[in-house]
DNA sequence: AATGCCGGGCA
DNA sequence: TGCCCGGCATT
Protein backbone atom coordinates (compact mmCIF):
# COMPACT_ATOMS: atom_id res chain seq x y z
CA UNK A 1 0.00 0.00 0.00
CA UNK A 2 2.43 2.13 1.10
CA UNK A 3 4.46 2.29 -1.78
CA UNK A 4 2.89 4.87 -4.04
CA UNK A 5 2.49 4.91 -6.81
CA UNK A 6 2.95 7.66 -7.83
CA UNK A 7 5.17 9.47 -10.36
CA UNK A 8 7.83 6.77 -10.30
CA UNK A 9 6.38 4.06 -12.40
CA UNK A 10 7.67 3.62 -14.90
CA UNK A 11 5.96 0.23 -15.40
CA UNK A 12 2.03 0.01 -15.11
CA UNK A 13 1.22 -2.79 -12.74
CA UNK A 14 -2.13 -3.09 -13.95
CA UNK A 15 -2.40 -4.83 -16.59
CA UNK A 16 -0.24 -7.52 -15.80
CA UNK A 17 -1.80 -9.31 -13.83
CA UNK A 18 -4.99 -9.99 -15.14
CA UNK A 19 -4.10 -11.25 -18.88
CA UNK A 20 -1.17 -13.63 -17.58
CA UNK A 21 -2.73 -15.28 -14.91
CA UNK A 22 -5.12 -17.32 -17.29
CA UNK A 23 -3.69 -17.22 -20.45
CA UNK A 24 -0.12 -17.80 -20.13
CA UNK A 25 -0.39 -19.23 -17.18
CA UNK A 26 0.83 -22.34 -19.06
CA UNK A 27 3.76 -21.17 -20.60
CA UNK A 28 4.91 -19.38 -17.40
CA UNK A 29 6.91 -22.36 -15.52
CA UNK A 30 6.64 -21.38 -12.08
CA UNK A 31 9.91 -22.22 -11.03
CA UNK A 32 12.78 -20.53 -10.91
CA UNK A 33 15.72 -22.46 -12.72
CA UNK A 34 18.78 -20.75 -11.42
CA UNK A 35 19.55 -22.64 -8.43
CA UNK A 36 22.98 -21.80 -7.93
CA UNK A 37 25.28 -19.05 -8.82
CA UNK A 38 23.96 -16.16 -8.43
CA UNK A 39 26.21 -13.83 -7.89
CA UNK A 40 27.34 -10.98 -9.79
CA UNK A 41 30.46 -9.87 -10.28
CA UNK A 42 32.79 -7.32 -9.83
CA UNK A 43 35.37 -6.97 -11.48
CA UNK A 44 38.68 -5.19 -10.45
CA UNK A 45 41.19 -3.99 -12.61
CA UNK A 46 43.39 -4.29 -10.05
CA UNK A 47 45.94 -6.87 -11.90
CA UNK A 48 47.12 -5.98 -14.36
CA UNK A 49 49.84 -6.70 -15.67
CA UNK A 50 52.13 -9.26 -14.75
CA UNK A 51 53.22 -9.90 -18.17
CA UNK A 52 56.33 -8.79 -18.80
CA UNK A 53 58.02 -9.86 -16.47
CA UNK A 54 60.17 -11.92 -18.61
CA UNK A 55 63.26 -9.48 -18.80
CA UNK A 56 63.67 -9.47 -15.26
CA UNK A 57 65.50 -13.03 -15.73
CA UNK A 58 68.44 -12.97 -17.56
CA UNK A 59 70.05 -15.97 -16.85
CA UNK A 60 71.13 -17.41 -19.31
CA UNK A 61 72.22 -20.68 -21.21
CA UNK A 62 73.11 -23.11 -18.69
CA UNK A 63 75.15 -25.87 -20.17
CA UNK A 64 77.43 -25.26 -23.53
CA UNK A 65 79.07 -26.92 -25.46
CA UNK A 66 82.24 -24.93 -26.30
CA UNK A 67 83.33 -24.99 -29.16
CA UNK A 68 87.14 -24.82 -29.61
CA UNK A 69 87.27 -22.77 -32.55
CA UNK A 70 86.18 -19.52 -33.08
CA UNK A 71 83.41 -18.72 -36.05
CA UNK A 72 84.37 -16.60 -38.57
CA UNK A 73 82.88 -13.93 -39.77
CA UNK A 74 80.05 -15.47 -41.33
CA UNK A 75 79.24 -17.40 -38.69
CA UNK A 76 79.25 -14.72 -36.85
CA UNK A 77 77.08 -12.54 -39.76
CA UNK A 78 74.66 -15.50 -39.27
CA UNK A 79 74.78 -15.06 -35.74
CA UNK A 80 73.80 -11.61 -35.99
CA UNK A 81 70.65 -12.32 -38.14
CA UNK A 82 69.78 -15.34 -36.25
CA UNK A 83 69.48 -13.08 -32.41
CA UNK A 84 68.13 -10.41 -34.71
CA UNK A 85 65.48 -12.69 -35.66
CA UNK A 86 65.03 -14.03 -32.17
CA UNK A 87 64.75 -10.19 -30.70
CA UNK A 88 62.02 -9.75 -32.89
CA UNK A 89 60.34 -12.29 -32.47
CA UNK A 90 60.61 -12.15 -29.00
CA UNK A 91 59.39 -8.79 -28.96
CA UNK A 92 56.62 -10.04 -30.03
CA UNK A 93 56.36 -12.63 -27.97
CA UNK A 94 55.28 -11.21 -25.67
CA UNK A 95 52.77 -9.64 -26.87
CA UNK A 96 51.01 -12.48 -27.15
CA UNK A 97 51.27 -14.16 -23.64
CA UNK A 98 50.92 -11.21 -21.35
CA UNK A 99 47.83 -10.20 -23.41
CA UNK A 100 47.28 -13.19 -24.51
CA UNK A 101 43.51 -12.63 -23.50
CA UNK A 102 43.06 -9.40 -25.06
CA UNK A 103 45.14 -9.99 -27.95
CA UNK A 104 43.35 -13.50 -28.16
CA UNK A 105 41.75 -11.95 -31.12
CA UNK A 106 44.25 -11.53 -33.39
CA UNK A 107 47.06 -13.29 -32.28
CA UNK A 108 44.99 -16.24 -31.29
CA UNK A 109 44.36 -17.22 -34.41
CA UNK A 110 47.41 -17.26 -35.21
CA UNK A 111 48.37 -19.60 -32.07
CA UNK A 112 45.89 -21.82 -33.32
CA UNK A 113 47.89 -21.79 -36.13
CA UNK A 114 50.79 -22.22 -35.42
CA UNK A 115 49.83 -24.93 -32.95
CA UNK A 116 46.91 -24.63 -31.50
CA UNK A 117 46.37 -27.79 -30.94
CA UNK A 118 49.44 -28.46 -30.53
CA UNK A 119 48.76 -29.27 -27.25
CA UNK A 120 51.28 -28.02 -26.07
CA UNK A 121 52.63 -30.66 -24.36
CA UNK A 122 53.60 -32.90 -27.47
CA UNK A 123 54.47 -30.71 -29.34
CA UNK A 124 57.51 -29.51 -27.56
CA UNK A 125 59.68 -32.01 -27.82
CA UNK A 126 61.22 -32.22 -30.77
CA UNK A 127 64.18 -31.22 -30.51
CA UNK A 128 64.77 -30.02 -33.91
CA UNK A 129 67.31 -27.28 -34.03
CA UNK A 130 65.83 -24.46 -35.33
CA UNK A 131 66.16 -21.80 -33.30
CA UNK A 132 63.65 -20.46 -33.40
CA UNK A 133 60.85 -19.77 -36.02
CA UNK A 134 58.16 -18.61 -33.89
CA UNK A 135 56.50 -16.40 -36.49
CA UNK A 136 53.36 -15.94 -34.62
CA UNK A 137 53.58 -12.44 -33.96
CA UNK A 138 51.52 -11.53 -36.44
CA UNK A 139 53.36 -8.87 -37.52
CA UNK A 140 56.56 -9.77 -37.88
CA UNK A 141 56.62 -10.35 -41.58
CA UNK A 142 59.82 -12.17 -42.33
CA UNK A 143 59.35 -13.54 -45.42
CA UNK A 144 62.55 -15.37 -45.34
CA UNK A 145 62.48 -16.77 -42.17
CA UNK A 146 62.10 -20.20 -41.76
CA UNK A 147 59.58 -20.28 -38.63
CA UNK A 148 56.68 -22.26 -39.35
CA UNK A 149 58.37 -25.53 -39.35
CA UNK A 150 60.58 -25.22 -36.89
CA UNK A 151 58.29 -23.44 -34.71
CA UNK A 152 57.26 -25.95 -32.42
CA UNK A 153 60.69 -26.64 -31.32
CA UNK A 154 61.75 -23.47 -30.92
CA UNK A 155 59.66 -22.89 -28.36
CA UNK A 156 60.12 -25.59 -26.22
CA UNK A 157 63.41 -23.96 -25.87
CA UNK A 158 61.77 -20.77 -25.20
CA UNK A 159 59.17 -22.61 -23.10
CA UNK A 160 56.32 -22.20 -25.01
CA UNK A 161 55.95 -18.73 -23.86
CA UNK A 162 52.70 -18.33 -25.58
CA UNK A 163 51.32 -21.91 -26.62
CA UNK A 164 52.23 -23.31 -23.53
CA UNK A 165 49.75 -21.37 -21.92
CA UNK A 166 47.53 -22.14 -24.56
CA UNK A 167 47.69 -25.35 -24.35
CA UNK A 168 48.08 -26.82 -21.55
CA UNK A 169 50.72 -28.39 -19.39
CA UNK A 170 53.39 -28.97 -21.51
CA UNK A 171 55.33 -26.53 -20.18
CA UNK A 172 55.18 -27.49 -16.68
CA UNK A 173 57.32 -31.07 -17.78
CA UNK A 174 59.48 -29.02 -19.69
CA UNK A 175 60.22 -26.60 -17.31
CA UNK A 176 61.95 -29.35 -15.50
CA UNK A 177 64.00 -30.25 -18.18
CA UNK A 178 65.29 -26.83 -19.09
CA UNK A 179 66.32 -26.50 -15.52
CA UNK A 180 67.98 -29.55 -15.00
CA UNK A 181 70.72 -28.87 -17.45
CA UNK A 182 71.81 -26.27 -15.29
CA UNK A 183 71.71 -25.15 -11.85
CA UNK A 184 70.61 -21.83 -13.09
CA UNK A 185 67.32 -23.58 -12.97
CA UNK A 186 66.95 -22.78 -9.51
CA UNK A 187 67.15 -18.94 -9.82
CA UNK A 188 64.06 -19.42 -11.92
CA UNK A 189 61.84 -20.94 -9.00
CA UNK A 190 63.29 -19.15 -6.24
CA UNK A 191 63.29 -15.80 -8.00
CA UNK A 192 59.68 -15.28 -8.34
CA UNK A 193 58.79 -15.78 -5.13
CA UNK A 194 61.70 -14.11 -3.33
CA UNK A 195 63.31 -11.70 -5.31
CA UNK A 196 61.43 -8.51 -5.17
CA UNK A 197 63.58 -6.25 -4.09
CA UNK A 198 66.10 -4.79 -6.00
CA UNK A 199 69.49 -6.40 -5.47
CA UNK A 200 70.75 -6.14 -8.74
CA UNK A 201 73.78 -8.04 -8.66
CA UNK A 202 75.47 -9.38 -11.79
CA UNK A 203 77.81 -11.51 -11.71
CA UNK A 204 79.73 -13.88 -14.59
CA UNK A 205 79.21 -17.39 -14.83
CA UNK A 206 81.77 -20.01 -16.37
CA UNK A 207 79.74 -21.80 -19.20
CA UNK A 208 82.46 -24.33 -19.62
CA UNK A 209 81.04 -27.39 -19.43
CA UNK A 210 80.96 -29.27 -15.85
CA UNK A 211 82.67 -25.52 -14.79
CA UNK A 212 79.86 -23.34 -13.59
CA UNK A 213 82.10 -20.98 -11.80
CA UNK A 214 80.90 -17.92 -10.62
CA UNK A 215 82.66 -14.57 -10.53
CA UNK A 216 81.92 -10.89 -10.04
CA UNK A 217 83.76 -9.25 -12.25
CA UNK A 218 84.33 -9.70 -16.00
CA UNK A 219 87.61 -9.78 -15.82
CA UNK A 220 87.61 -12.62 -13.46
CA UNK A 221 85.41 -14.67 -15.64
CA UNK A 222 87.34 -14.08 -18.29
CA UNK A 223 90.63 -14.76 -16.36
CA UNK A 224 89.78 -17.75 -15.19
CA UNK A 225 88.20 -19.23 -18.27
CA UNK A 226 91.51 -18.40 -20.50
CA UNK A 227 93.57 -19.76 -17.62
CA UNK A 228 91.45 -22.69 -16.46
CA UNK A 229 89.96 -23.37 -19.61
CA UNK A 230 91.45 -22.19 -22.41
CA UNK A 231 94.99 -22.83 -21.22
CA UNK A 232 96.37 -19.64 -21.52
CA UNK A 233 98.46 -17.84 -19.56
CA UNK A 234 98.73 -14.45 -20.69
CA UNK A 235 96.54 -12.08 -19.33
CA UNK A 236 94.38 -9.52 -21.09
CA UNK A 237 96.44 -9.22 -24.65
CA UNK A 238 96.42 -12.51 -25.48
CA UNK A 239 93.34 -13.52 -25.47
CA UNK A 240 91.17 -12.87 -28.50
CA UNK A 241 88.31 -12.41 -27.11
CA UNK A 242 87.41 -15.80 -27.37
CA UNK A 243 86.65 -15.71 -23.31
CA UNK A 244 83.46 -13.86 -24.02
CA UNK A 245 81.92 -16.84 -25.40
CA UNK A 246 82.30 -19.20 -22.58
CA UNK A 247 80.61 -16.73 -19.83
CA UNK A 248 77.50 -15.61 -19.35
CA UNK A 249 76.13 -12.56 -17.40
CA UNK A 250 73.60 -13.50 -14.56
CA UNK A 251 71.84 -11.10 -12.62
CA UNK A 252 70.59 -11.79 -9.72
CA UNK A 253 67.48 -10.75 -9.11
CA UNK A 254 65.96 -7.12 -9.60
CA UNK A 255 63.54 -5.00 -8.59
CA UNK A 256 62.74 -5.58 -12.29
CA UNK A 257 60.02 -8.28 -11.17
CA UNK A 258 58.37 -5.99 -9.04
CA UNK A 259 57.64 -3.32 -10.99
CA UNK A 260 57.24 -5.49 -13.99
CA UNK A 261 53.94 -6.51 -12.73
CA UNK A 262 52.94 -3.15 -11.83
CA UNK A 263 54.57 -0.96 -14.01
CA UNK A 264 54.23 -3.86 -17.29
CA UNK A 265 51.13 -4.21 -17.10
CA UNK A 266 50.14 -0.67 -18.89
CA UNK A 267 52.73 -1.72 -21.49
CA UNK A 268 51.85 -5.02 -22.23
CA UNK A 269 52.12 -4.31 -25.77
CA UNK A 270 55.04 -3.10 -25.34
CA UNK A 271 56.42 -5.02 -22.93
CA UNK A 272 58.56 -6.73 -24.75
CA UNK A 273 60.65 -4.32 -25.92
CA UNK A 274 61.44 -2.51 -22.95
CA UNK A 275 62.89 -5.38 -21.00
CA UNK A 276 65.29 -6.54 -23.50
CA UNK A 277 66.82 -3.33 -23.69
CA UNK A 278 67.58 -2.40 -20.16
CA UNK A 279 68.34 -5.90 -18.38
CA UNK A 280 70.87 -6.56 -21.20
CA UNK A 281 72.86 -9.18 -20.30
CA UNK A 282 74.86 -9.34 -22.61
CA UNK A 283 75.88 -5.92 -23.42
CA UNK A 284 78.19 -5.78 -20.38
CA UNK A 285 80.69 -8.06 -21.40
CA UNK A 286 81.68 -5.07 -23.72
CA UNK A 287 82.27 -7.49 -26.50
CA UNK A 288 79.98 -7.76 -29.36
CA UNK A 289 76.99 -9.45 -28.47
CA UNK A 290 76.80 -11.54 -30.78
CA UNK A 291 79.47 -13.66 -29.51
CA UNK A 292 76.92 -14.81 -26.87
CA UNK A 293 75.10 -16.77 -29.22
CA UNK A 294 77.59 -18.38 -31.17
CA UNK A 295 78.22 -20.42 -28.69
CA UNK A 296 75.22 -21.97 -27.85
CA UNK A 297 74.40 -22.42 -31.41
CA UNK A 298 77.53 -24.51 -32.51
CA UNK A 299 76.31 -27.18 -30.11
CA UNK A 300 73.54 -27.24 -32.16
CA UNK A 301 70.15 -27.84 -30.44
CA UNK A 302 71.79 -26.51 -27.53
CA UNK A 303 68.58 -24.79 -26.02
CA UNK A 304 70.03 -21.96 -24.82
CA UNK A 305 71.57 -19.95 -27.53
CA UNK A 306 73.47 -16.98 -25.80
CA UNK A 307 70.37 -14.70 -27.18
CA UNK A 308 67.33 -16.63 -26.95
CA UNK A 309 68.43 -18.32 -23.57
CA UNK A 310 67.73 -15.30 -21.27
CA UNK A 311 64.96 -14.46 -22.90
CA UNK A 312 63.33 -17.62 -22.65
CA UNK A 313 64.05 -17.88 -19.11
CA UNK A 314 62.62 -15.08 -19.22
CA UNK A 315 59.37 -15.73 -20.50
CA UNK A 316 58.85 -18.73 -18.27
CA UNK A 317 59.47 -16.82 -14.67
CA UNK A 318 57.23 -14.48 -16.10
CA UNK A 319 54.66 -17.03 -16.50
CA UNK A 320 55.16 -18.14 -13.09
CA UNK A 321 54.28 -14.91 -11.90
CA UNK A 322 51.93 -13.73 -14.09
CA UNK A 323 49.70 -16.96 -13.43
CA UNK A 324 49.76 -15.97 -9.86
CA UNK A 325 48.49 -12.95 -10.38
CA UNK A 326 46.06 -14.52 -12.71
CA UNK A 327 44.24 -15.91 -9.90
CA UNK A 328 43.65 -12.68 -8.71
CA UNK A 329 42.79 -11.52 -11.98
CA UNK A 330 40.55 -14.36 -12.72
CA UNK A 331 37.83 -12.47 -12.28
CA UNK A 332 38.46 -9.72 -14.41
CA UNK A 333 40.19 -10.89 -17.14
CA UNK A 334 38.49 -11.36 -19.82
CA UNK A 335 36.92 -7.62 -19.59
CA UNK A 336 39.86 -5.86 -20.03
CA UNK A 337 40.53 -6.64 -23.59
CA UNK A 338 37.58 -5.20 -24.65
CA UNK A 339 37.33 -2.03 -23.64
CA UNK A 340 39.83 -0.69 -20.56
CA UNK A 341 43.32 -1.02 -21.73
CA UNK A 342 45.49 -1.13 -18.85
CA UNK A 343 43.66 -3.35 -16.63
CA UNK A 344 42.43 -5.22 -19.13
CA UNK A 345 45.49 -7.65 -19.31
CA UNK A 346 44.29 -9.96 -16.57
CA UNK A 347 44.28 -12.96 -18.31
CA UNK A 348 41.45 -14.21 -16.55
CA UNK A 349 38.98 -13.09 -18.60
CA UNK A 350 38.66 -16.13 -19.95
CA UNK A 351 37.33 -17.40 -16.61
CA UNK A 352 34.12 -15.55 -16.08
CA UNK A 353 32.57 -16.50 -19.52
CA UNK A 354 33.55 -20.13 -18.15
CA UNK A 355 31.64 -19.93 -15.09
CA UNK A 356 28.76 -21.50 -15.38
CA UNK A 357 28.21 -23.14 -18.77
CA UNK A 358 31.02 -25.50 -18.02
CA UNK A 359 32.33 -25.65 -21.40
CA UNK A 360 32.92 -21.94 -22.49
CA UNK A 361 36.19 -23.54 -22.46
CA UNK A 362 36.30 -23.66 -26.20
CA UNK A 363 36.17 -20.03 -26.27
CA UNK A 364 38.82 -19.61 -23.34
CA UNK A 365 41.03 -21.76 -25.66
CA UNK A 366 41.76 -18.75 -26.97
CA UNK A 367 43.26 -17.07 -24.09
CA UNK A 368 46.39 -17.41 -24.05
CA UNK A 369 44.91 -16.81 -20.65
CA UNK A 370 46.67 -19.65 -20.08
CA UNK A 371 49.58 -19.19 -20.11
CA UNK A 372 49.15 -18.80 -16.52
CA UNK A 373 47.55 -21.85 -16.91
CA UNK A 374 50.70 -22.99 -17.97
CA UNK A 375 52.13 -23.84 -14.87
CA UNK A 376 49.66 -25.85 -13.19
CA UNK A 377 49.53 -28.16 -15.69
CA UNK A 378 52.82 -28.91 -15.36
CA UNK A 379 51.78 -29.82 -11.94
CA UNK A 380 49.04 -32.25 -12.60
CA UNK A 381 47.60 -32.80 -16.02
CA UNK A 382 48.16 -32.33 -18.68
CA UNK A 383 45.18 -31.64 -20.05
CA UNK A 384 41.64 -31.16 -20.04
CA UNK A 385 41.64 -29.36 -17.76
CA UNK A 386 41.85 -26.19 -18.29
CA UNK A 387 38.67 -26.02 -15.72
CA UNK A 388 41.37 -27.54 -13.29
CA UNK A 389 43.16 -25.02 -13.43
CA UNK A 390 41.34 -22.31 -13.72
CA UNK A 391 40.04 -23.89 -10.76
CA UNK A 392 43.11 -23.82 -8.56
CA UNK A 393 43.94 -20.18 -9.95
CA UNK A 394 40.84 -18.94 -8.36
CA UNK A 395 41.31 -20.51 -5.23
CA UNK A 396 43.65 -18.34 -4.53
CA UNK A 397 41.93 -15.19 -5.02
CA UNK A 398 38.73 -15.61 -3.27
CA UNK A 399 37.06 -13.16 -5.37
CA UNK A 400 37.94 -14.60 -8.24
CA UNK A 401 35.37 -17.53 -7.38
CA UNK A 402 32.63 -14.78 -7.17
CA UNK A 403 32.88 -13.66 -10.46
CA UNK A 404 32.19 -17.09 -12.21
CA UNK A 405 28.83 -17.10 -10.75
CA UNK A 406 26.86 -14.38 -12.47
CA UNK A 407 25.41 -15.89 -15.61
CA UNK A 408 26.47 -14.64 -18.76
CA UNK A 409 23.66 -12.85 -20.20
CA UNK A 410 22.21 -14.56 -22.88
CA UNK A 411 22.26 -13.51 -26.39
CA UNK A 412 18.77 -14.65 -27.28
CA UNK A 413 15.96 -12.53 -26.57
CA UNK A 414 14.03 -12.31 -23.68
CA UNK A 415 10.57 -11.80 -23.34
CA UNK A 416 11.17 -8.28 -22.47
CA UNK A 417 12.75 -7.99 -26.32
CA UNK A 418 10.50 -10.13 -27.66
CA UNK A 419 7.17 -8.41 -26.90
CA UNK A 420 8.19 -5.30 -25.26
CA UNK A 421 7.06 -3.46 -22.93
CA UNK A 422 3.84 -2.99 -24.20
CA UNK A 423 3.10 -6.76 -23.96
CA UNK A 424 4.50 -7.04 -20.67
CA UNK A 425 1.97 -9.44 -19.76
CA UNK A 426 2.91 -11.53 -21.95
CA UNK A 427 6.08 -12.13 -20.45
CA UNK A 428 7.03 -15.21 -18.83
CA UNK A 429 6.61 -15.22 -14.74
CA UNK A 430 10.50 -14.55 -14.53
CA UNK A 431 10.50 -11.76 -16.69
CA UNK A 432 8.13 -10.21 -14.92
CA UNK A 433 9.63 -11.09 -11.67
CA UNK A 434 12.88 -9.45 -13.10
CA UNK A 435 14.16 -12.82 -13.10
CA UNK A 436 15.75 -14.86 -15.55
CA UNK A 437 13.64 -15.70 -17.97
CA UNK A 438 12.43 -19.10 -18.73
CA UNK A 439 10.62 -18.65 -21.86
CA UNK A 440 14.11 -18.42 -23.83
CA UNK A 441 16.51 -20.18 -22.09
CA UNK A 442 19.83 -19.70 -23.43
C1' DA B 1 19.94 3.77 -22.39
C1' DA B 2 18.23 -0.69 -22.62
C1' DT B 3 18.48 -5.29 -20.96
C1' DG B 4 18.83 -9.20 -17.98
C1' DC B 5 18.70 -10.75 -13.44
C1' DC B 6 20.22 -11.24 -8.56
C1' DG B 7 19.04 -10.25 -4.00
C1' DG B 8 15.61 -8.86 -1.13
C1' DG B 9 11.33 -7.06 0.72
C1' DC B 10 6.47 -7.55 1.31
C1' DA B 11 1.98 -9.57 1.69
C1' DT C 1 5.42 -18.65 -1.92
C1' DG C 2 4.15 -15.41 -5.22
C1' DC C 3 4.99 -10.71 -6.65
C1' DC C 4 7.72 -6.95 -7.19
C1' DC C 5 11.43 -3.95 -7.51
C1' DG C 6 16.18 -1.77 -6.33
C1' DG C 7 20.38 -2.10 -8.23
C1' DC C 8 24.04 -3.73 -10.69
C1' DA C 9 26.30 -6.04 -14.62
C1' DT C 10 26.20 -6.10 -19.53
C1' DT C 11 25.35 -4.87 -23.89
Amino acid sequence: MLSGSAPGDKKDSSFRRKILSSQFAVLATPEEQRPVDGKRVSRDPETRSVSLLEQKRKVVSSSIDVPHTRRSEEEADMDKVTAAMVLTSLSTSPLVRSPPVKVSEGLSNSWKDNGPAVPFTPSSNSSSGGYWSWSAPSDQSNPSTPSPPLSADSFKPFRVPSLGGVGSGPTGPEDPSLDDQDGTSLLFDEPIPRKRKNSMKVMFKCLWKNCGKVLSTTAGIQRHIRTIHLGRSCDSDCSDGEEDFYYTEIKLNTDSVADGLSSLSPASPSVLSPPPPPPSPLPPLSQPPDSHRPPPPSNAKEPHVGGTTPLSRSAPSALYLIHTDHAYQATAPVSIPSSSSNSADSASTSFTPTNSSGFSISWQSPPVTFTGKTVSPSKSQGFGEQRSQTISVLSSPPRAATALSRKVRGEGKKCRKVYGMENRDMWCTACRWKKACQRFTD
